[in-house]
DNA sequence: TCAAAAGTGTTTGACTTACACCCATGA
DNA sequence: TCATGGGTGTAAGTCAAACACTTTTGA
């Protein structure tokens, strides 16, 4: 599906040729996240054969994280705020072995609307189109992974502008978890978490009383990730 | 230091050849832990060099949950328990490129001590020999995931036989996470958590009151250790 | 009868939840 | 002055932590 071929290939062929050390083809895929609009978007790309999860091979012997920021970067006009490796598949598609190491990344949205690059666009988690079937298994676990990083650390935060107000930051929670969340009890918390600094800032928007405008202290809480010592963050 | 060579290897150019697509080493590293009499133990096997992890290349194709299962199974006559991803890394080394993909495995105690096979020897965590800079890498960060495991799952319970005391449960924890838990807390935490059975058996062991043998109920709590939904376990 | 581990409850403080109204602003 | 989102407190319930003695057994 990820790739129209006139002649059928023959897998088995493939896999059974031992005359050199096997070499698969290696792609590194990430899931670009970002909240707009009160809904959780990822980015996919315009493909001969449909979309596909931005993606790339890695240079020889370039670090993943690295490549992995590479096709970020290439995706997107948003620069990521956080990257995370997922999961490593080795797998078998119509051209043979192929090893995807995918990335879980997340952008800054700018209040503009998320901007796209290179033939990119942006998808509502909750109305998805058809993708591979690796895509569909690295998508389906970035949001559970999402989802449940929420419960135990800030990430968050990385979807947000550096500054925002309560309203939006709670917003983007509830974009993630897809239910609503009590104002009070959300910003008792927040606040007593001492992760937010109040700016002098505020948000005058619409005929109402203006919002506070706050930024993160401390984005390096980096013990709560769960992620690798060595990992590099953003 | 992994690998003694005679004629210095030139990493630069082997990074630098394009005339093929470059093909990196393939290698499944798996950190095997068990847990017997209050240490956290993990296996290394001999090899020329020093001591290593169990590792393997992945046959051509074959998935790595797979390749890694195998790796576990040849380096222990225990039957692995619970395997999970660890991390995936690209590296250089004297060799050239090299892809270490990297796994989690818990072992059953068999309470007549750990069995090792094939060369391999077991060692506790806390003192621990001197190991390859990846190695280490992973083993690293090996420790922090499962420490960090326990809090919100039940692994565990992996480390131990199928029966088991509650006095042995609460040392698996406690060997695990360095430090002594309340004994009436844990019990009724572990009891209240719903996922134990006590069976009719008891232990009898030394001159005192024999203790109630308990199992595991349902350790299809999958949802729990946020692992991919298509990771298969044990 | 002694040593050694098994087993068992209560109290206290902390945290979580549910819930409703006034405030500041621009139109 | 009205519509709109910003901002605030309290009471009730649930959960986690600290803490010490009795029971059963084999030697």
């Amino acid at each position: 599906m990820a790739q129209t071929r006139i002649v059928p290939h023959d897998r088995k062929a493939a896999a059974r040729d031992w005359s050199h050390p096997p070499a698969p083809r290696l792609d590194v895929r990430v899931v670009l996240f970002t909240a707009a609009d009160g809904a959780l978007l990822l980015t996919l790309e315009n493909h001969t054969g449909g979309l596909r999860l931005p993606a790339g091979a890695p240079l020889a012997a370039e670090p993943f994280d690295i490549a992995a920021r590479r096709i970020a970067r290439g995706s997107t006009a948003l620069r990521e705020q956080y990257l995370e490796q997922l999961y490593t598949l080795s797998l078998n598609d119509s051209d043979g072995w192929m090893i995807v190491v995918s990335y879980i990344a997340l952008l800054s949205s700018t209040g503009l609307g998320p901007v796209a690059a290179n033939g990119s666009s942006w998808h509502s988690v909750d109305n998805l189109p058809a993708v591979s079937a690796p895509d569909r298994m690295v998508i389906d676990y970035a949001l559970v992974r999402l989802r449940a990083k929420l419960g135990y650390t800030t990430v968050a935060f990385h979807l947000l502008p550096p500054t925002f107000t309560l309203t939006e930051l709670q917003g983007a929670y509830e974009t993630i978890l897809g239910h609503p969340l009590d104002k009070r009890n959300f910003r008792r918390r927040v606040i007593a978490a001492g992760i937010l600094a109040r700016t002098d800032a505020q948000r005058r928007m619409g005929s109402h009383r203006p919002a506070a405008l706050y930024r993160f202290q401390s984005l390096d809480d980096r013990e709560a990730y769960l992620t690798p010592p060595w990992a590099e963050r953003a």
